[in-house]
DNA sequence: AATATGTTTGACATATTTGTCAACAAAAAT
DNA sequence: ATTTTTGTTGACAAATATGTCAAACATATT
């Protein structure tokens, strides 16, 4: 067999991505992975080596997949407005599928800080669309559009209004006491609430 | 000895709260806490029978001393934008001293969901404070003080500002590309921009 | 059919972590 | 003073997780 198979591969990448991210099993085991893949557990050794391969790959493979379409977003022509809300769609749609991605991410960050011997698994080049979205971010305070501060506010704001709602669910469930059909009702209002916030109606009257 | 001792008791309570949530070694073993705490690892056994007893003590702790000011804070008869603020002082203060915390409950009620015969480490009875604060926001709705929606939204706006820049610091100074410094600079201005957000100033400016 | 290459499997070794137990030490109570 | 209670320790056992290895298997090429 001179091509190599690469099922198995990616069915056990695929499987872990969604072990870890969707089902958010987040101490899953090489055997957890193997079992919900329905294959034999030594083969991630033998197509990743270790476990810890297999999460740089997995990771890697998220992280692909979750910039693939937000970093063609960002980098367009769009009016700002505009390219903001389909960023927003965009996210919020991979939020959906891989609820416990950033909870695994930022677990991830935090051991492999503590830990010196471990291997980075993130680009260590800043992402350009990103530094481009800031400067755009940048021009629309200039211009009056959205309250003048530091851009990075703006996307951080953006950032944490999507994103802690969905990682810490179950935590706000029993703080503000409501039960999943409430919550999900909330979850699909979070956009025009979240527009609400970062396009205040007077600067936005302006520009209409 | 009549009395119990808890000396031994208290320190390894605090060397594991300062382990878990101050230091984010979220995987730390006893063996880790123990020699944290100076003490031999069996006592963890001794004090608190298992690993599990002792996670679910430290949780209880941390989750009265988070709760002692703000509770006072938010069922007291302060003005609300002033409670509001006083709330985010306390609470941005409790995350300074413990970064880690909500990474820690996030995943620990995470893995809760997912074993069945874990025990249930909060208590079930909803919060009052925060049931009173979420009827006061509501009030401020009706007045017209704040734009109108569910009030779980403001509460979640407002949690969701304060930590998620917080918890993710390691992500975030990577995507947005800046150092520890300009973060911290970030950090030091969160609390004014949030308030802009949350009282946005032609609405604010009626009340005035 | 024989062979070579890539794939899969089970058995084993190793490391790590947790919990128990009996022995020991120290402090109070008798 | 000695007995009892409380606190502490090290050695051991059990459970779990990861990685390695040789052997078995399948498939395509010779």
């Amino acid at each position: 067999m001179p091509v190599k198979d690469c099922q198995t591969e990616k069915l056990i990448i695929d499987t872990a991505m969604n072990v870890f991210f969707a089902e958010g099993r987040l101490y899953a085991t090489t055997q957890d992975i193997a079992d919900a893949a329905g294959v034999n557990r030594t083969l991630i050794n033998y197509y990743f080596r270790s476990k810890d391969e297999l999460l740089a790959k997995v990771i890697q493979k998220a992280h692909e997949q979750f910039v693939s379409n937000s970093d063609a977003i960002l980098i367009s022509d769009l009016p700002f407005r505009e390219k903001t809300e389909q960023f927003m769609d965009d996210f919020m749609d991979k939020l959906r599928r891989f609820p416990y991605l950033e909870s695994f991410l930022t677990v991830d960050i935090i051991q492999q800080r503590l830990s010196k011997n471990s291997v980075d698994r993130f680009p260590k080049e800043p992402p350009q669309p990103i530094q481009q979205y800031l400067k755009e971010i940048g021009n629309e305070m200039e211009a009056g559009t959205i309250p003048k501060s530091n851009p990075v506010h703006f996307m951080i704001n953006l950032v944490s209004l999507m994103i802690y709602p969905i990682i810490m669910r179950p935590l706000q469930m029993r703080l503000l006491n409501i039960n999943d059909t409430e919550y999900d009702q909330v979850v699909n209002e979070r956009k025009q609430i979240i527009l609400g916030l970062l396009f205040p109606e007077t600067i936005n009257a302006n520009t209409k």
